[in-house]
DNA sequence: TGACATTTATCTACTAGTAGGTCAGTTTTT
DNA sequence: AAAAACTGACCTACTAGTAGATAAATGTCA
């Protein structure tokens, strides 16, 4: 764990951390409280808040530290430049797949863009970042994809990275609800099936 | 408590419904209160139970209308059948394009979705319903045009249909955080594109 | 090494405010 | 008059957040 700028923290907030999180891709950021934690850990609520003062300062270091996590799936998928793009993808989608497996995990920005107007400005800031940042990537791999004769795209890489992190997160959302893990099996399915349709 | 079909109610409990979809939109089920209600249309806490008795009781009342005016739009869909495939396709769509005009409204049920294990279960049956019923009507359109020549699909309909619609609902949730408008009309564009790529 | 000071991490006990919800009584409408 | 709509006062449970005490490490220095 010795990413660029992640904090040494102790054994304690790392729980908390770990926890807040959890509940935050389950319940959601206004349904999860102090107590929740509280109660799961066997530790105060005035512990907690000595580890993190505020709602909003834990709700900051769980994306901070998520958005940590992408960022080194990003420079790691960019080492091995001798892939096909079609790896690259898989590797990127891998993450989804995680949390699909599980009954009721989402994405952790996906859930808190549901709540976004009730979100603290600090969050809301994060969550665009996170947003802009991974359609962004997604819309370098289209590119290098379509160069190298590896994808066949019907629209601009941008647009075409639009509907493929639109589409990912949706399915997270639907497939948590609905129960049926195939949701967003089928989505990633089609998806490559139409950017390999070319060829 | 009788939910079948749309029912008589007061020009004040329409209000409550108008009040308390608009916030389960923007704000989210958790986030929103009677208080709020109380506020801004100038009544008391007590009056909003004499409506709905609970909260649980307003958010059923508020998914049902919601889903009575889709099921309305699907039967006038149907009724024309000389109508091409795709001019089906943009009439539900319609609505999503509405949504994404303002700036911080999403489908009710892909809210309500973001929290799901937060929300009673009632309301968890009825969103699980509407994903249900959305994504068995849009495989039946692309089966139709499919039939009928007017879509190429890369996959099975009801596969495309997943696709689809967890892109719809996914552009929406990023559309409102980014703040972009083009989120929802590239992702549409790109679908549609995808869909008349053979012709 | 022993003495003192500081930091870390935790506790109990509390605040002010908000949540959903109840009920007896009053006003308004039909 | 009867039914429907509404109010004010209230309740209990819970919210985020604070104050002050405590005990154990850890650091500093004579």
């Amino acid at each position: 764990m010795t990413t660029t700028s992640s904090k040494q923290r102790s054994g304690t907030a790392e729980q908390i951390l770990d926890l807040a999180e959890m509940l935050i891709q389950t319940r959601g950021y206004s349904a999860f409280s102090y107590q929740d934690i509280s109660d799961a850990l066997g530790i105060t609520k005035a512990s907690i808040h000595y580890h993190f003062a505020s709602k909003t300062d834990l709700g900051i270091a769980v994306v901070d530290r998520y958005v940590e996590r992408f960022e080194a799936a990003f420079v790691a998928i960019a080492e091995d430049q001798s892939q096909p793009s079609m790896a690259m993808l898989d590797f990127y989608i891998e993450p989804y797949f995680g949390y699909a497996k599980t009954p009721d995990h989402v994405c952790l920005c996906g859930a808190l863009a549901g709540e976004i107007l009730a979100l603290p400005p600090e969050l809301r800031a994060r969550v665009d970042r996170f947003f802009r940042a991974h359609q962004t990537w997604l819309t370098g791999i289209l590119k290098r994809g379509a160069a190298r004769g590896e994808f066949t795209l019907v629209a601009p890489a941008s647009k075409v990275a639009r509907l493929i992190f639109g589409a990912l997160q949706g399915a997270l959302l639907v497939k948590r609800t609905t129960g049926d893990a195939a949701q967003l099996r089928d989505v990633v399915t089609v998806l490559k099936l139409e950017l390999s349709a070319g060829s």
